[in-house]
DNA sequence: CGAAGGTATTTCGCATGCGAAGTGACGATG
DNA sequence: CATCGTCACTTCGCATGCGAAATACCTTCG
């Protein structure tokens, strides 16, 4: 407590935090019936990307995850191998061009969605509380900001 | 192209999607001489983190900066196991508490403190490059609000 | 004192993430 | 049509992060 008095707001500091709040928040929240009934938990924050993605851009490349999720291409690579092996989604190579793989979720992705869909709302309503649209504005402004200004 | 109209702003997403760039960032920025100087890095940035508090909080315990960084125990005990590989800090057990560690910064901790400071203070004037302070704060005040919120 | 309980860290298994280096497949060019 | 150059993706090695369990150590209370 004797250091408050910090220069700049530390806005490094205090969106790495956040983001890590909510990771943890989805991870323990979890969000799926997905394979195991008891622990409770197997979708993380990164998956339920994938899943709503899915969603709404059925055969989807994981060139097209990659950019959605503003991922690096490997990554994409482990969490869709991740999710394969949990059955969420399979991976099919493109016929026309057998360079690229083609995504679609199973009926346990499908099954999911519900879960994350709701997750995700619960999240948003938290951390929207108590603030203005204008705020949020400027906040989700802020963010974009980032995301375009870094190399 | 077609999805332009998601219902909220996707705070969650935008939010990650910024951390991760921050990330990557620092990380390719390097800012360490400290063990090759050939390839550049070595410093990421929750490293960067535990530098900068033991800069200002010098003999602090891993639960001083496991609380500092938003930690997790677990999580803290393996960076600093790592930076201690580096040779960035050095880990004494108490002799009043054997069961707490106290940390401190080696020379060459020391010396990677000024790359640290400056790659923060330029990645903070990107960051608030063209923003308002107004704006600002509303942003560190809702990123503040997302910490506490979230249980 | 000695067992019981609490505290500070570490260890373990796993998920996530990145850069660099492959691998296999298109595509253009001679 | 053989050979590059490029593209899409995967693999590898490593850093980071978490929860749960283990470890070692204090503290307390009978």
């Amino acid at each position: 407590m004797t250091d408050d008095r910090q220069r700049p707001p530390r806005l490094v500091f205090l969106t790495t935090a956040a983001e890590r709040q909510m990771r943890r928040w989805i991870a323990r929240r979890g969000a799926g019936p997905t394979s195991v009934p008891g622990n409770g938990h197997g979708i993380g924050a990164p998956a339920a990307g994938v899943l709503l993605h899915l969603a709404d851009h059925p055969d989807a490349t994981v060139g097209e995850v990659t950019a959605a999720l503003r991922a690096s291409p490997a990554g994409a690579s482990g969490l869709l191998a991740r999710m394969e092996r949990a059955d969420l989604v399979r991976r099919r190579t493109d016929p026309d061009d057998r360079r690229t793989v083609r995504l679609d979720l199973t009926p346990a992705g499908t099954a999911a969605l519900d879960d994350v869909r709701a997750a995700l709302a619960e999240l948003n309503d938290r951390l929207t509380d108590g603030v203005s649209p204008d705020e949020l504005a400027t906040v989700a402004r802020w963010l974009e900001h980032v995301t375009r200004t870094l190399p």
